[in-house]
Order: C-alpha cells, then structure tokens, then sequence
DNA sequence: TTGTAAGCGTTATCAA
DNA sequence: TTGATAACGCTTACAA
C-alpha cells in the first residue's frame, strides 16, 4: 500500500537556496544575480544562471514581496454596480491597453471588482499592501472614497474624476469638451439649426463635459437653446431618450448623442417613426466602437484613443510607484471619423 | 532641518504583532482569530477583533502566503493573439462573471496576458507558485500548452479544449452541437431548404462544434448538401463570407452564421446587395449578445449563459484547488430567443 | 485553549 | 565582490 495521500503530486520548487547550492555560491549572489546587480563577477553569473536554467528555478513572489516590501502587481479597480461594465466596449479597450502594457513590465493586473455592500473589502485590499498602486476606471460621482485613496498609494484615474480638490490624484483622459464641440460643428457646418443633444450621466465627468462642449458649438453658432435629455450612456437610455425628445414635439433637424451606445439606441426609435438619418435629421456622436460603426447608418464620429489611455495609464502609475513625477492631467487627442451620418 | 527624505510619509501599517500587543494575547491568538479557528475562546476573539478595529489592521498577504504555501489568487489567462480579446462579448461577460464570483470569495483574480513572443514567461509566472490555479479562455488550437499545464497545477478551461486526451484538464461549456443543430431547426421548420452556414474557424472547438450540429439538422431534414464557408467569430470575417457564399451563384434562402458578430457583418452584405432578411432569406445565430439584438432586424438566436459560464469556471477551480472533486465536463444550457428573422 | 518557536523564500545590511 | 545573518509578517506543529 502506498503511503501517498496527496491526489496531485507536485514535486518541490526548486529555491534560492538550491539554486546557490548548484552554483556553488552563496544565497546573496544567487539574489544578486536574479535581481541584475551590476556587482558580480561574470563567473558567478554564468554560474547562477546555469543552475536556474538546470533548475528551473522561478523566484517565489511571495517571499520576494515579503522581503522587499514590493508587490510588483497593481489593482484594476472597477465598480460593481458598472455591471455590465466590460459590456462597454470603451471599458474593454482601456482594460485592453493597461494590461497589454503591463504584460511588458514584471507588474501583474489585479482585476479588484469594488463590492458596493462593503466597500471596506476593496479599501482594505487596496491598503493591505496587496498592491503597489492601482488603477480607477471610475467615472462615477462617487469616486470621492477613491481620491482619498490616492493619498494613501499611488493611483491613476481613467477620465477626470469629478472631486479634482485632491490635487495628489492624476489621470488621464481626452478632452470631451472639445471632442463634443468639434463633432457638434459637423452638424452645424451641413446646416443643420435645430439641435438637440441625447446626454450623458450629469454626475460623470464625461456626461458633464461632452454635454458643456456641445452647448459651446450651439452657442458660437448662434443657434436657439438646445433640447437636452441624458441618458446613462447605455443603448436602452439613448432609446428612451430619444423618445422623450420626439415628444416633446419640438421639431429637431440634428442630434449629438454623448455615446454611440446612445445613438444606437436612438437611431432604433427614429427608424421605427420612420424618421430617415441623415435625410430628416442628422446625427452624430462620440466612440468610434462597433455601436458606431455597424448603425444603420454608419455614424459621423469622435474616435478615441482608448487603449492608448489605458497603456498611459499603467505607464504613469509605474512611474508614481517607482516616486518619478507625473503630470497631473494627460489629455490624449481625439480625431474625427466622417461617416455621412451628420 | 528635517531628516525626513521619504517623498510620502505612510505610517508603518499594523502587524499581526502589534495586535497580539493590544489585544493581551500571542500571535498565534490573533493569528486563529483572523482565521476563524473554532479554538479560541470568545473573550480571546473579542479582544483581538477589537485590537484589530483599533489598529486598522489588514493581514499581510505576502507573509501569509509565504507561510501557508498559497497565494489565495487565480490566473484568468487570455491569448495576446486575440488581441481584441475584450472587444467580444462573450469573453467579455465570461470574465465578468468570473469576477463576479471570486469578488464574494477570498480570491484574488490576476489578469494574465499570454505574451506570443516569450510563451514561457506565462509558463514560469503560472508555475512560479503565484497563482493556486488558473483560468484559461483560449479556446485556440495552440492551447496544447496548456493542456500540460493542467498537469502542474489546478486549470479550468472555458470551452472545450481541442485536445482532450489530457483528462486531467475540466472545462465548462455549452452544447454548442446542440445549440446550433436546434436554432438550425429553426430555419428547417420555417419551410427554408436551401441553407448555407458561415462557420467559425475549423481549429476552434466552438466553430467545429457548430458546423457538426447544423450539419446534423441538414441531414435530420433530409436537405442538399448545404453551403459552407468559414469566418473567425469576427463581424469582418462575416460580411466577407457572405460575399463568398453569395458569389458561388447558389440560390440560398436560409443561413446560419456560427456567431452574432459574423451575422452582423453578413447582414450588412445582404443589405447592400438588397436582399431582404428574412423575406428572401432567413438568418439565425448564436449569442444573445448586442449584435443580436441590434441588428436589422433582430437576430434569432441562442442564447448563452455567458456569465454563468465564468462562475462555474471560477467556482470550479477552488474546488479543484481544495483537492475536490469536480467534474471534467461542464454543459450549461442554452435556450432559444426568438426575434422572427429566421 | 493558549503560547512558544521554527520555519516559509527572499532581500538587505554589514563585515570580510 | 562575496557571504553571513538578520529581518520581512504570518502560519503551524508542538508543548504546555
């Protein structure tokens, strides 16, 4: 009968200390080594390197972040209630940039979803020095726990938080104001005079500037008062939004919805009162994602850089963990996408 | 002057050790306090909580881990090749859910980014004891690595592998024979006769799984040999395989496109060409995500239980970490949404 | 039930 | 440049 109890037989890691007794040196010069310090002897490198590879020896994290007070891994934070939140393709392509940019460094993403019942788990994780730094894709008006936060680690917002008072905070972002304003301008350059504006969220930044960019294009052009209904940037939101604004019967030539997931679901209702885009009312919005891109019609857009601003992000927080200075605010550029839906 | 250096003044966080102090007990108390041991009198577990209360104290993962020999943290592996990994709804919600379940647990999950040009540095990291087990969501012909890896430590696939030989691996999953040969059904009971399918890839078990289930309705149905021509899952890869199909001149009144995202693209393609859906020919698919929904007109379809998928995958692990037993196989059930476009 | 003490695998300090 | 040796903060036999 055999004594093995276990169901899965692991043989034992090989350690730092194995390693050093293959290599014939000490503990020290075997960390030294794995830890690229300039002062040892190439012999001693060749050695140690030969007997990891022997080995197959791989540092054990814990114990590394144990003794150097280094996690070498950072915290993804994102809401829980933003349930559908990698739904939002936005979302998806920051979370793309971050991770593909860390996958080059020896940082590790921690996915931390913030448990709105206790949200005293997330606090605790984030200061239990499970995390060097971490990284908010907020948005939402309640970022204010999350800007405390970035006095105690190094934090990173993905879009402006709302509360910018704690100056220790810094993010990166596009300008909405203007990306809104300049895709606004496509509607009043074809002439269109009525306009109206499906907005987003008045408690996020996003909703807030796109919504203030938007008002700035009405008004240099001299045009009457907007008609303006948020939505939470969902495509259900920009139906019912849309619908609002068609009852109100006011009559409307041209509309800025503040998200392609909006205009999505605006252009179903618009379709179905067989009202014709861009014949009767033109319409143009912001995300270059395949909300924009596969409406019927195609939509005139604003297309942000969105892995960019996730790889920046995860940029800028390494540098904060490692004490570098990093702006405060980085504005990455929009551009516009001409579809022929304005 | 101030002998100050440190550029952000933290306060030395609380150790099991000081706790032990205020609370009147040894560490090992504390240390059975903070891990629900049954031995421990109430007085002994009320001062400690207390103490712990007071001092703000959060257990250090690090030295927790290096002394219990486990990380309390799973790897969520994702193939860098699918580069718009997060861009597809299903992975999306998949890791969503996941999320979701390991968000109530004590887990941690780390977001792994399968680098192509160095394979062995996923290996090294998943083997390195940082992980107690890993995620894996390729669903790619190349996950040949993996399937070893399951042999190291506890893997838990999404979808099943190609290669099955190594049963040491579990993975959950839809039927997606079924699902496909029953959403076929649906095109069959409609009177179509002359169908054609825009499959997935032939080196993905879900575009194999699906060819083989509408083939079985075609046969089931006594119909000709239908048209077949292959995609990759993506809207692109549809639209070009629906010229493909159209162009070989054969009369088609009935499609089945293996993924929501191929139909989109192939209903641009009718569209343009002016064939009607589903006047001239019928379409369904499969996922119930936002291309489904959003198309014009509204996909029939299969809907997957997405989320529920990476639950079970999640939940599946801990048990597997915990030396349980689990099933190798995982079916969860899809249903049939029905929009009229068949 | 509680405490003592020996690790867990690294890093870091300080001599040599 | 190298090597002892002492942390790092916690878990876990083993004793009491």
């Amino acid at each position: 009968m055999s004594t093995e109890t276990a169901p899965t037989e692991r043989p034992a890691a090989p350690t730092l200390e194995g390693v050093a007794a293959e290599a014939g040196v000490s503990r020290s010069t075997v960390s030294r080594v794995i830890n690229g310090s300039p002062k040892v002897t190439p012999e001693a490198i060749a050695a140690v390197e030969a007997a990891v590879r022997r080995l197959g020896y791989v540092p054990n994290r814990a114990a590394r972040s144990l003794a150097s007070r280094r996690t070498e891994s950072v915290a993804l934070v994102i809401p829980e209630n933003t349930a559908k939140f990698f739904a939002d393709p936005y979302f998806a392509s920051v979370v793309q940039g971050a991770a593909m940019f860390l996958a080059d460094t020896s940082y590790t993403l921690t996915l931390l979803i913030a448990s709105e019942t206790d949200p005293q788990k997330t606090r605790r994780y984030l200061q239990g020095g499970n995390v060097d730094g971490a990284l908010v894709l907020s948005h939402h008006s309640d970022d204010r726990s999350y800007v405390e936060l970035a006095r105690q680690i190094p934090v990173v917002f993905g879009g402006r938080p709302l509360r910018e008072e704690a100056s220790s905070a810094c993010y990166v972002d596009v300008d909405n104001v203007v990306a809104a304003r300049t895709i606004t301008e496509r509607l009043v350059a074809r002439g269109r005079t009525r306009l109206a504006t499906i907005a987003g969220p008045a408690d996020m930044a996003a909703g807030i500037d796109r919504l203030a960019g938007f008002r700035q294009a009405v008004e240099a052009a001299g045009l009457p008062e907007p008609l303006v209904e948020h939505g939470d940037f969902t495509p259900a939101s920009g139906a019912e939004a849309m619908s609002r604004l068609l009852d109100r019967g006011a009559e409307v030539d041209g509309i800025f919805a503040a998200s392609a997931q909006m205009a999505s679901g605006a252009l179903n209702v618009l379709r179905e009162r067989g009202i014709g885009v861009p014949d009767q009312v033109g319409m143009v919005t912001i995300d270059n994602d395949y909300f924009a891109q596969n409406a019927v019609p195609p939509l005139t857009t604003i297309e942000q850089p969105t892995a960019a601003v996730g790889a920046r992000m995860a940029e800028e927080l390494l540098r904060l963990i490692d004490d570098e200075r990093v702006p405060p605010v980085t504005m990455l550029p929009t551009s516009v996408v001409e579809r022929g839906s304005e």
